[in-house]
RNA sequence: GGUCCUAUAGUCCAGUGGCUAAGACACUUCGUUUACACCGAAGAAACAGCAGUUCGAUUCUGCUUAGGACCACCA
């Protein structure tokens, strides 16, 4: 009892913190004979604080690595750091108001570097503020050490799995029709598309046949692309249009001819059923000049701005463009009618810039050929909840194109390339992080014709030119967990922890980092690279809003540690709601209320550290056997949860123990026999009653110890039990009837309302009540404790 | 437009084919009983709507509504 504080708060939770982050207790002893449970964790950017949402994750993922650890698993839990891709870049342009296309390359990535210098400790801080007990929270090459993705280590990997892939010849270049992103001047992947419900302008243009010089009205949002028209379409079905098949549309202000065609693609109930296709609409149209055999016109330059095609338009940014020409098309009384309307636009997720179509040559890493395979090790990998499954299978059905993993930007892994004037490639040796945008070609590297090796670069006397673009960011990311298990760096090792155990993640990024990393973990193994999958819904503001910078209701999760601590973070998250199910709410209110319940804890333990614990067992009384068994169950049902990532369901009935059944009831009712002043009990009932008081707290305790690891600790301390070592219990089969519990709870509520209406104190007698037939076992406790006479 | 998830008191969240639908926060009243006023006791308060299956539905099914996620070719 000496030690114990009166309250919980915030300031021992810093000492006890900043002692574990320093202590680096749970380092990774790769010789061990333990079964490996390895976690591969979301590294959070560094350029701004954590988010609560990462906070709550990462508790999540604390709980599940200090259970496994008690279940005797030699547990990896590393801290990665994100530093990689345009929010790295984004952030610097805004931060310090430069733009790479000003300054240069060089300068840029110093300014990046920069922004990214001290968010890294500041990160650290952060979880080891949350009592996050990471497998190391320092840098360097051992297992489990905090890594940077934007580290020589962690490029060479990226760069060395690319070479193999380029030399199998997996990676090819294409000039394809790109999504553009006009504003960060780079193409994206689909995946980094979202849509937005904009308003525009729907016109409806005259078009003239040439053959009946009739007029067809056409309606469209991107009039400016009338110029890139490849064909005019309309339903087969549609009968009211039959007469245009075969002839030729006059496309108006530009008077090229385009041919008319039936085509189902056509809707008849839209618009006035004719469509005109563009060879940079959207993809559907790309789709279809494949289809058509169509040669594309592509009217809009990279920049963003109209090009020769375009003719008068030329030069003019395409909303300008836009403008432009309804104006014309009104002036020359070409515009039949104008609507505003809303209109799913494709719209850049990291600048939010319009997307543009434009034909550029990338690089593509093959993924439709893997699809089957991919479905196929998603089906031996367990999903925390099952339904997330689900997401993951979606999206492989609606891969319809290649990934297009290169990118034209600056800050990050870049493309490990070299080009001869006569069209060789020269690829380096793996092993070794290139930067060759401003690094001479390796002597040693391979010179590719084609795809096939014919010699080393010192065999040519070629001039070499470094490649400049780099690779989407998830072509880093798709590898962390082959590169947290030491993938090209120490094979034994990785021999024997492949697969990874558990993916813990977003259900937003599933179509991405999941689905990236599934594919990626099986082009270099062949294998499923996770056992477990948990997937967790997201975090809202109080109101159940999402967060966001512009609604002003983001929560810092500094904030809260500051004023209610860790431990109450901690033990909300898990009792609020289970996160893999719905979203949660996030209530400061109420994460500061579960104070009290730690409060509740320290009292207790004091309480029952008032006694000493008998040296040895004693022969347990019924009544106390019954609570024994009670708490059995509970660590039965308690270890069953836990295994599948279920915190939530524990977590209520730890706290219904603590308050109700040990608190309220046990305690209450065994308080005399544990005093025993008035000798009313035998030294061996007294005894039953303090032995069982040390074993239900200490085995609360070691329940609760995943979940709140700080106070639990504290006070385990106090009874000379070091929890972070304690290897989890094994349950032993109930043998009372658990009802009689309820029975008791039952009967002291009557006797302490009965005491109450007769304004009769507690502690004072009472007559007239009967103790029922199935409580007789405890009838002594019973009579002692209420006073009934 | 399609698919998936969710819907329980003022708020958050358990649970169930029939039991008095549990607990927490907030609220009202009473109490200060040898661990605890960050306490104890008592109280008020809920199964989104409609239909179906059933002897019986809050629970199962369908539809509707609302919120969320993802997907899609709407010119």
């Amino acid at each position: 009892m000496k030690g114990l504080p009166k309250n919980w708060n915030t300031e021992i939770e810093k000492k006890i913190t900043e002692k574990w982050k320093k202590s680096e207790m749970f380092n990774f002893n790769p010789k061990t004979k333990k079964e490996i449970y390895s976690i591969d964790t979301p590294p959070p950017y560094v350029n701004a604080p954590i988010h609560i949402a990462q906070a709550i994750t990462y508790c999540f993922m604390d709980m599940f690595a200090r259970y496994k650890r008690m279940k005797g698993f030699e547990v990896l839990f590393p801290l990665g750091l994100d530093r990689n891709g345009l929010p790295i870049e984004m952030g610097a342009e805004k931060k310090f108001k430069v733009s790479p296309f000003k300054i240069g390359r060089e300068k840029f990535i110093e300014y990046c570097k920069k922004l990214i210098s001290d968010g890294s400790k500041e990160t650290q801080d952060s979880f080891a503020k949350l009592g996050i007990s990471f497998t190391s929270y320092k840098e360097g090459s051992h297992i489990g050490a905090v890594y940077k993705t934007d580290s020589p280590e962690y490029r060479t990997l990226t760069q060395s799995t690319f070479i193999e892939l380029y030399k199998k010849g997996l990676i090819y270049e294409d000039v394809r029709i790109n999504n553009w992103d006009s504003k960060l001047q780079t193409t994206i992947a689909d995946s980094e598309i979202e849509y937005k419900d904009l308003i525009s302008e729907f016109v409806y243009v005259k078009w003239k046949i040439k053959e009946t010089g009739k007029e067809i009205i056409i309606g469209t949002t991107r009039p400016e692309l009338i110029c890139t028209c490849g064909m005019i379409i309309f339903n087969p079905k549609d009968e009211k249009h039959k007469h245009l098949k075969g002839k030729t549309a006059i496309s108006p202000l530009f008077k090229k001819e385009i041919p008319i065609k039936a085509h189902p693609l056509a809707d008849p109930e839209k618009a006035t059923g004719i469509v005109m296709m563009c060879s940079a609409g959207d993809l559907s149209d790309i789709q279809f000049f494949r289809e058509q055999k169509l040669k594309p016109v592509i009217a809009i330059n990279q920049d963003g701005t109209m090009n020769k095609n375009a003719g008068f338009l030329q030069g003019l940014k395409i909303k300008e463009a836009r403008k432009k020409i309804i104006e014309k098309l009104k002036e020359k009384n070409l515009l039949f009618k104008q609507e505003k309307i809303t209109h799913r636009t494709p719209i850049s997720e990291r600048s939010g810039a319009e997307i543009e179509f434009i034909e550029m040559p990338e690089f593509y890493l093959k993924q439709l050929e893997f699809k089957e395979e991919i479905r196929k090790i998603s089906k031996k990998i367990n999903f925390y909840p099952e339904s997330s499954r689900k997401i993951l299978e979606d999206w492989i059905d609606s891969i319809s194109i290649d990934w297009p993993i290169s990118r034209r930007r600056f800050y990050a892994t870049e493309i490990p390339l070299w080009y001869s004037e006569n069209g060789l490639v020269a690829v380096p040796q793996q092993g070794k992080y290139y930067k060759p945008w401003k690094e001479k070609v390796p002597e040693n590297a391979d010179v590719l014709d084609n795809g096939k090796i014919i010699g080393k670069v010192k065999d040519f006397k070629h001039k070499w030119t470094g490649e400049e673009r780099i690779f989407d960011t998830w072509m880093d990311s798709s590898i962390s967990e082959l590169y947290i298990l030491k993938y090209k760096q120490d094979n034994e090792f990785f021999k024997k922890a492949y697969p990874a155990t558990l993916r813990p993640q977003g259900k937003e990024i599933v179509r991405t980092w999941l689905y990236y990393t599934l594919l990626r973990g099986y082009l270099e193994t062949g294998q499923p690279c996770f056992k477990d999958v948990w997937v967790h819904q997201h975090l809202l503001d109080e109101k159940a809003r999402k967060m966001s910078k512009s609604l002003g209701n983001i929560i810092n999760p500094q904030k809260i540690v500051e004023q209610s601590g860790a431990e109450a973070i901690r033990f909300w998250a898990a009792t609020e709601g289970d996160l893999s199910k719905q979203d949660l709410s996030v209530s400061p209110q109420r994460i500061d209320s579960e104070k009290k319940t730690l409060n509740k804890i320290l009292n207790v333990s004091k309480f029952v550290m008032l006694f000493d614990k008998p040296k040895q067992k004693p022969k347990t009384e019924k009544f106390d056997e019954l609570f024994i068994n009670y708490i059995e169950e509970l660590t039965e049902f308690s270890d069953k949860k836990y295994a599948k990532y279920n915190f939530h369901h524990p977590a209520l009935k730890l706290r219904n123990f603590l308050w109700e059944i040990f608190a309220s009831h046990y305690i209450e009712l065994v308080k005399s026999r544990a005093y025993n002043q008035n000798k009313k009990f035998t030294k061996k009932e007294s005894d039953s009653a303090k032995y069982t008081l040390h074993f239900l707290l200490e085995r609360f305790l070691t329940l609760a110890y995943p979940i709140i690891p700080q106070i639990t600790t504290t006070i385990a301390k106090e009874k000379k039990i070091n929890l972070l070592k304690q290897e989890f219990p094994k349950a032993k089969k109930p043998k009372s009837n658990l009802k009689l519990i309820d029975e008791l709870v039952n009967f002291n509520s009557k006797v302490w309302k009965k005491k109450k209406d007769k304004s009769i104190s507690l502690r004072n007698e009472i007559s007239g009540i009967k103790i029922p037939k199935s409580l007789k076992d405890f009838e002594k406790d019973l009579i002692v404790a209420h006073g009934l006479v």
